[in-house]
DNA sequence: GCGGACTGCTTACCT
DNA sequence: ACAGGTAAGCAGTCCGCG
């Protein structure tokens, strides 16, 4: 046993990974793993933690943090190649600050603070306001830690009121960050005690390229050459470790309880990024011997018969580890490892996890050497979800996400934890553990270099970054160009009272403004049907027409005329608009330069996936640029600025679809921004294109060519195949996740069917093959010939389940008959559940005898309806009686 | 006491 | 904790019905 680890531990043989490249792994190294373990005759915690060296080789800015005893910013780096992080903490005299209208001789009346202990010196200063457009004098009233100026009730900035008070609500790491103009995500050395930004080294083709998107001089061009080397320094590969643990608890159902921790750690496993792992397991003396568990030939394991042990080789690890991660660690592994050592007596200053309340009642572990990554928390994030990974996942569990990008799902686990043989559980946690890894690993280490991007872009550092969400990230990115250009960032309050309210109605009671137009469908089968789409409009517009928070309503009597259509806005004529410029530019590097370089064939794999890892970090950005501007959340919400967006939304769509109809060409449908055009000439295509580009300046671009399409008379829901023959099934119940798995598959059946039609003389043939596909289902649940769990209705339950006091929806009630049973439900959850002739059930609770075919026959019908009505069939006239008769027949 | 018309709530989708 | 617009199903209410 002991002979296995210390040859496994030496790790002679290096590891092959794949080629070396943007991304990718260096040709051979040492396992990251192996030679952390290979340390062990140091104690837990190392005594040369913190490292902050005087110099240090240049190394990737992980994170930038507050050390409260030294009251200085610490930061974080990261060399890949030692595989060591080391810590630099400020040496430029930087203190937190707040800025303020009042003069120096006000100031020091109020006692609130200049008698504040925290208080070091106020010093005059002066920053453009975009508001009104000029210049402003202000002090800056510095501070010796950051709870002096905000954050207490007898903080310098309640002392001096809101109104008085400007950017005191800014964590002080991001000012230190905004102020040093750091970037997460690039090199930095240390050097003689000072940290030095190191040159970055990219392709001069793609530079030069990049800059001839825009006029030499203009407010793009130096724009541009900020993000440069954001955009084009490759990522650097990381080599990382992530974990996964087992708790022994007696209840079925019931996630232990993190906090009381009062089960043991049964298991850890970790992985390293070269598959080599390590799988510790706790082996109870009043057992039978263990067997061996079956494991791959570079992972170790280890019996422990004392769990205190088994923690202390965990930690022994952790302190030694740069990027952790783990999915759902901030709730579950790394909480429960903290609370757990506590329980058992390790001192904490030997743990190498801090734990912290974050937003909401979410945690957040710390690691005092590394960084710790929640992908849960990453994966969780709806603009990741959606734009980076277009919705290929749905639900949230580490098997629903592997199994949607890795195409590798988990084994289940037969058995209640505590009565599972200690190898078949490391066995399970190895499991976990290597599918959290992979989930960093593919496609080119897509996941790491997407958050190396992201950190760029925003300037957050990674433990931020994946923890929050894209407002957030955007906020991060104005706020840096506000402090970069020396302007003042303007209360939220200020914003509101100068600009206004929303002036237009929306459609939909309780939203703030009108949004976008849908155009009522032409229902029917249409062949050979071309979608037009303007590429990113809101980011188009934003960029076009000049929107910014501080540009629509500006304060000149000049601009009122440049009005907005069917609002009574007006846009700024003599100033470009901060949000317009930045949104602008990402949408040029997106759509001219990244975007047609991550689908050229001529360039390699390596190449192509760099290009779209940037492009789509960029279409995070752009998605929700327009979307932040419209919530009341955000720090720079402004209402008038969302509205105009979406009025000249309306107006570029619907001046396209009355030149479309001027040049001859039927509009079969539209949405937002797109227009399904019936059979369009060559010539009339380039006509369309040519005017919106010139009469509206946005880009209108041929999207996708349909065989044909079949629209239902209902807006949103359609089905199109393509030339290729590829489906496009939108907003259709068959496809909807809380259909019942069996109606899925039916629908399924009916899509292929409709897939394979080439012509119109294809489609009797196709109706009388659907038609009978519904009998067959139909007479299928007459005869109760399904597994239950396929009819199962599975529905989010959104809010804890006694916070439905409205009305009480059907998967509540379910939720609600499994809580009576025992078992945890809370927000989130999925449940599933049956329709019965008496109410709902639980799946878990049901048989088939329960289901009632009646209600289940209704769920068929509308799902297929969808469909048929676009086919032109009556579903009483032919399903409906036929039925009937061979049910009496 | 029960069903239809209606409104409102909830979820899942589209752009 | 980015927006508004649409569909669907159900819960709950009101009203008529001798």
């Amino acid at each position: 046993m002991r002979d296995k680890l210390t040859s496994w531990m030496q790790g002679t043989k290096p590891v092959k990974t794949k080629p070396a490249g943007s991304g990718a792994s260096p040709a051979s190294r040492r396992s990251l793993l192996q030679t952390i373990v290979a340390s062990s005759n140091e104690s837990i915690r190392p005594e040369w933690y913190p490292r902050t060296p005087k110099s240090a080789l240049p190394g990737v800015l992980l994170n930038i943090e507050y050390d409260g005893q030294k009251a200085l910013a610490k930061l974080k780096l990261y060399n890949p190649s030692s595989m060591k992080v080391y810590e630099w903490l400020d040496n430029s005299e930087h203190h937190p600050y707040c800025l303020t209208d009042y003069s120096r001789s006000e100031i020091e009346k109020i006692k609130g603070v200049v008698e504040h202990k925290g208080f070091l010196k106020i010093e005059e200063t002066s920053k453009f306001y975009l508001l009104l457009d000029k210049e402003q004098q202000l002090v800056s009233i510095v501070a010796s830690d950051p709870l002096a100026i905000g954050g207490r009730r007898d903080s310098i900035r309640e002392a001096l009121g809101r109104e008085h008070s400007w950017e005191a609500d800014i964590r002080y790491t991001k000012c230190y960050t905004y102020d040093r103009a750091l970037t997460p995500g690039l090199y930095y050395k240390i050097k003689e005690g000072n940290l030095l930004p190191v040159p970055q080294k990219f392709s001069v083709q793609d530079a030069a390229k990049i800059r001839g998107l825009f006029k030499t001089e203009s407010e793009e061009f130096t724009l541009i050459e900020e993000y440069l080397p954001l955009f084009l320094s490759p990522a650097a590969y990381l080599p990382r470790i992530s974990l996964d643990i087992e708790v022994g608890s007696p209840h079925i159902d019931r996630i232990p309880d993190p906090v009381t921790a009062e089960h043991p750690v049964t298991a850890v496993a970790l992985s390293d990024d070269t598959e080599t792992g390590i799988v510790f397991i706790l082996h109870r003396s009043n057992e039978q011997d263990a067997k061996e568990p079956q494991l791959p030939e570079r992972v170790a394991h280890q019996y422990f018969t004392e769990e205190r042990q088994l923690l202390e080789a965990v930690f022994h690890i952790l302190w030694r580890t740069p990027i952790l991660l783990t999915f759902n660690g901030d709730n579950f592994d790394l909480r429960y490892l903290a609370n757990r050592a506590k329980k058992l007596g390790i001192p904490s200053p030997d743990i190498p996890i801090r734990l912290r309340q974050g937003l909401g009642s979410n945690f957040e572990a710390h690691l005092k050497y590394g960084v710790h990554i929640d992908l849960y928390r990453f994966f969780h994030n709806r603009s990741i979800q959606i734009y980076a990974f277009r919705n290929r996942y749905r639900e949230f569990r580490l098997e629903d996400i592997s199994q949607a990008l890795l195409g590798e799902g988990k084994r289940e686990l037969p058995d209640l934890i505590s009565r599972i043989p200690p190898d078949i559980l490391a066995e399970y946690c190895w499991q976990d553990t290597r599918l959290t890894m992979k989930l960093t690993q593919f496609d080119n280490n897509l996941v790491l270099s997407l958050i190396l991007l992201l950190m760029r872009v925003s300037h957050q550092g990674m433990h931020d970054l994946t923890r929050s969400a894209v407002s957030n990230w955007i906020r991060s990115l104005l706020y840096y160009a506000h402090r970069q250009r020396n302007y003042l960032i303007p209360h939220k309050e200020e914003i509101e009272s100068l600009k206004g309210k929303a002036k237009t109605e929306a459609v939909i009671k309780g939203r703030k403004y009108l949004g976008a137009i849908v155009v009522e469908p032409q229902a029917g089968v249409h062949f050979n049907v071309t979608v037009v789409d303007f590429a990113s409009l809101y980011p188009s517009i934003m960029k076009a027409y000049n929107i910014s928070y501080e540009t629509v309503r500006c304060s000149h009597p000049e601009c009122k005329g440049n009005t907005v259509p069917e609002t009574p806005h007006w846009i700024c004529t003599k100033r470009k608009g901060l949000t317009s410029l930045i949104i602008g530019v990402i949408r040029d590097v997106r759509v001219e330069h990244f975007k047609p370089r991550s689908k050229d064939k001529t360039l390699s794999e390596t190449q192509r996936s760099w290009y779209s890892v940037v492009e789509q970090a960029l279409k995070v950005f752009l998605n929700a640029s327009y979307g932040v501007v419209g919530a009341v959340h955000f720090p720079l919400y402004c209402a008038p600025a969302a509205e105009s967006i979406t009025a000249l939304g309306r107006y570029a769509i619907t001046e396209t679809i009355k030149q479309a109809e001027a040049l001859g060409v039927t509009v079969l449908y539209g949405d937002t921004d797109s227009l399904f055009l019936s059979n369009p000439g060559k010539e009339q295509l380039r006509k369309l294109i040519e005017y919106s580009e010139r009469e509206l300046r946005v880009e209108l671009d041929v999207e996708k060519e349909y065989r044909y399409v079949a629209l239902s008379s209902r807006k949103k829901n359609y089905l199109g195949v393509t030339k290729s023959g590829h489906v496009d099934i939108k907003g259709l119940t068959g496809k909807k996740r809380n259909t019942p798995l069996f109606l899925q598959r039916a629908f399924m059946q009916m899509v292929e069917i409709l897939r394979q039609v080439q012509s119109p003389g294809d489609f009797a043939a196709a109706k009388e093959r659907i038609l009978r596909l519904a009998r067959e289902h139909l007479a299928k649940l007459d005869r109760r010939d399904y597994p239950v769990e396929e009819l199962a209705i599975r529905m989010q339950i959104t809010k804890p389940p006694d916070s439905y006091v409205k009305t009480t929806p059907q998967h509540v009630k379910a939720a609600r008959q499994l809580i009576r049973a025992g078992r945890d439900v809370s927000a989130g959850d999925i449940i599933a559940f049956i329709k019965t002739t008496d109410g709902v059930k639980p799946v878990e609770h049901a048989s088939i005898q329960d289901i009632d075919i009646s209600k289940y026959k209704d769920l068929v019908k509308s799902t297929f309806e969808q469909v048929l009505d676009a086919l032109g069939i009556e579903w009483n006239e032919t399903i409906g009686i036929r039925t009937l008769d061979t049910f009496f027949g």
